[in-house]
DNA sequence: TCTTGAACCTCAAGTTACTTGAAGTCCTAT
DNA sequence: ATAGGACTTCAAGTAACTTGAGGTTCAAGA
C-alpha cells in the first residue's frame, strides 16, 4: 500500500506541494486523508488524477475546464455520451495545440540549423535569420480558430 | 504595403488588442508607429514577431524567456553561438512538451474510444474508465525533468 | 529515549500575465 | 454630417499560482 506524503506526490507529478494544497482548497482535488499529526497522505488514484490535471494545465486549459473533465471521472452516474463529447472536444483542442507546437518546433530547429551553417566559426554578419522564424505559416486562421475553440470550451461551465 | 490596425494584428495572431498594448507597455514589442489620430499601425514584421511570442506564451514559456528570444532577433551584433545555444535550449524544452502533449492526446483518444465501444447505445454501468486515463506512463521522471528544464531556463535572465 | 533537522502545517501577502471597465476620441460608411 | 464600431489611456480586477512567516510533526541518528 503506497501512502505518499505531499512531497512524494509532488515529485511524482511534477507539481509543487503548495500547488497541491491550493488545488485542495479550491476543490479541484478532494480533501486528502490526514494522519494523526494532520499531514496529508495520498494513494495511486491521487497520482493519476494529479497527472491528468497537470498535463492539462501545462497546456493552458483553464482550471474550470479541467475540473469538468476530472469530476466527469468521479461521477459514474453521468451520461456516457455527454462525457464522450466533452472528452472529444478536449481532444480536438489538444490536437490543434499539437499542430501549433510542431510549427514552433520547426521554426526553432530551422533557426538553430541556420545558425549552425551560417556562423559556423563565430559571429557572422547577418545572424538575423530570426526574421523567418515564426512565419505565420498559413496558420493565421488556425491560430485564431484555436483561440475560438478554447473560448468555446471555456464558456461551457 | 500592409498597414494593419491593432484589431487586424490581433485577429491575425490570435491575440486580443489589450494584450498587444500590454506587450508594448512592458517593452516586449517595440512602440508601434502612430497615425495622426494616435492609433497604432503595424506591418509584416510585427505579425511575425507577435506570432512567435504567442506560440511561445501559449506553451507556458515565461515572458522574460520569450523576451530574450525575440530581442535576440533584433540584436544582430550579438554572438551567434550564444543565440544558437539559447534557441537550442528552448528547442529541447519544446520537444519535451511535445512528448507530454502526445501522451495527453493518447489518453484522451483512448478514453473517447472506450466510451464509443463500452456505452455505444446509452449510459453504461461503468463508464468510469477514466480511471486509466492519465496513467503516469513511465513519465513520472520526464514530467519533473521537464519542470526542472523550465525552471532552469527561467532562472537564466 | 532524546533530539535535531527536513518536511509538514496554516494563513496571509505577493507575483505574473493578462482582462475588464470607464470615459472619451477617431474614422469610415451611409 | 453623423452614427456606430474600433480605437485611445488609465485604473482596477482576476486567475493561478508562489513566497514568506511562524509554528508543528516525524523519522533517523546519538
Amino acid at each position: 500500500m503506497p501512502a505518499l506524503k505531499i512531497g512524494d506526490l509532488a515529485t511524482r507529478t511534477g507539481t509543487n506541494a503548495p500547488t497541491i494544497r491550493y488545488y485542495e482548497e479550491i476543490g479541484l482535488v478532494p480533501r486528502a486523508d490526514r494522519q494523526d499529526g494532520g499531514q496529508r497522505r495520498y494513494g495511486d488514484e491521487d497520482v493519476k488524477r494529479l497527472t491528468l490535471i497537470r498535463r492539462c494545465r501545462e497546456f493552458g486549459f483553464p482550471i474550470e475546464q479541467v475540473r469538468s473533465l476530472v469530476t466527469l471521472a468521479e461521477e459514474p452516474g453521468r451520461s456516457c455520451l455527454e462525457a464522450r463529447d466533452l472528452a472529444q472536444e478536449h481532444l480536438a483542442a489538444v490536437r490543434a495545440k499539437l499542430r501549433e507546437l510542431k510549427a514552433l518546433e520547426r521554426s526553432l530547429a530551422r533557426f538553430v540549423e541556420s545558425c549552425e551553417t551560417a556562423c559556423a566559426g563565430g559571429p557572422g554578419p547577418d545572424c538575423t535569420i530570426l526574421g523567418d522564424l515564426a512565419t505565420p505559416s498559413s496558420q493565421a486562421r488556425t491560430v485564431s480558430e484555436a483561440g475560438q475553440t478554447a473560448r468555446r470550451l471555456r464558456a461551457r461551465r
